[in-house]
DNA sequence: CATATTTATGACCAATTGGTAATTAATAAT
DNA sequence: ATTATTAATTACCAATTGGTCATAAATATG
């Protein structure tokens, strides 16, 4: 018995799974966005009252927070892994890049990218979650980078720090440009290209 | 006596400017986006009472849209004049894209960029319109691109119109991720360094 | 079996939402 | 001056919003 469940060990036992009611949650957020989504939203998604929901999260805003971080640590761990498939620290930053292109175009954006702008600006809280992640991605770029700088694969022309930020960048551009439009074709090779221009 | 004025020449005259108030309404929805901007905060922001509003500019939907269309002319306008201070295309294309940098920085994002994240996957007019905005701009780049290959300022390596689009995505990330940084320095350098990566 | 504890459900709430309609006010044309 | 026309203002509306609370149901403990 664990922590988490001890406290559930007396009284009437929850029926849903705490995991699966975040992920229902984390993709109405998602696509809906904050404002956007509405508890009866919240609610036909989870198949649980609202209720429950309050009972169990705390209100819509401690939900969406609760929401964004477990999209964080699911989407770095599904994505991270692509970093360590290759001996090559290039081969890695590729494969990285394809990985993170192809998820954010078959999943039509990024729940941080869609939060940064239409909450970040007015909510601390997300801001600071924000700040967080990206410093976190940002580090685990830059380390990448520095390492393919050392093996001659990538221009020393600049300092890895400012090639991750261009990456950073150009990650939550394609995390944008992707919800505008049904073809992308024009964007799928956008991470390919910058990454080839440090050749 | 123009069209525009002629339905006005018979009956109450209007006691407000309409760019003045469409400024007001694109203000409002720039920065807390379609679904976190209600009737109140428009006519608190223009000063008219929603009858005016509804009156002149249709529903709140409506409003919306041509409040995009006036930031989308207006933006371009204002941005569009730095393209043509020098000779060189590539002189050209780096104030271009300063510019829009500082814009960017200063007016905390694009609107373009915002409606594009919240509204375009369920909004068949909003995607429309930044589908034309973006089909514009990225000629616009693209033809700038062009003429600086010719000069022999910008690497051949890659066709015009695919660094175009690696600048049109990255223009998209800066608008998004200036929205989530209170500090901007690690951001500003970013439209420079893809350009000198083209060197 | 009784009790304590937790969860699920549904009724309930005040406030706000986008939107309409009736009334009053201001102008041009006659 | 009267009338037609348009605009400003106000009152009003049904629906939805996020959020609470009382009650019933399900479990572990004693």
């Amino acid at each position: 018995m664990n922590i988490a469940d001890q406290h559930r060990s007396v009284g009437r036992p929850r029926e849903f799974e705490e995991d699966r009611v975040l992920d229902a949650v984390m993709n109405t957020f998602w696509n809906q966005g904050y404002e956007g989504t509405s508890l009866k939203d919240l609610c036909s998604a989870t198949g649980l009252h609202k209720g429950s929901l309050y009972q169990a999260f705390g209100d819509k805003h401690q939900l969406f927070l609760k929401s964004l971080k477990y999209y964080m640590e699911q989407s770095f761990k599904e994505v991270a892994a692509s970093a360590y498939l290759h001996d090559s620290p290039m081969a890695n930053l590729r494969s990285l890049l394809n990985e993170i292109t192809t998820k954010c175009i078959e999943g039509e954006g990024c729940m941080v990218v869609n939060s940064m702008v239409e909450m970040a600006p007015h909510d601390q809280e997300v801001k600071q979650m924000i700040d967080q992640s990206y410093a976190m991605k940002q580090r685990f770029l830059t380390d990448l980078i520095d390492r393919a700088q050392r093996d001659g694969e990538i221009t020393i022309k600049q300092e890895p720090d400012r090639l991750a930020a261009v990456l950073m960048v150009t990650l939550a551009g394609l995390a944008a440009t992707v919800k505008g439009f049904s073809n992308t074709d024009h964007i799928s090779h956008v991470l390919e290209d910058v990454l080839s221009s440090w050749a």
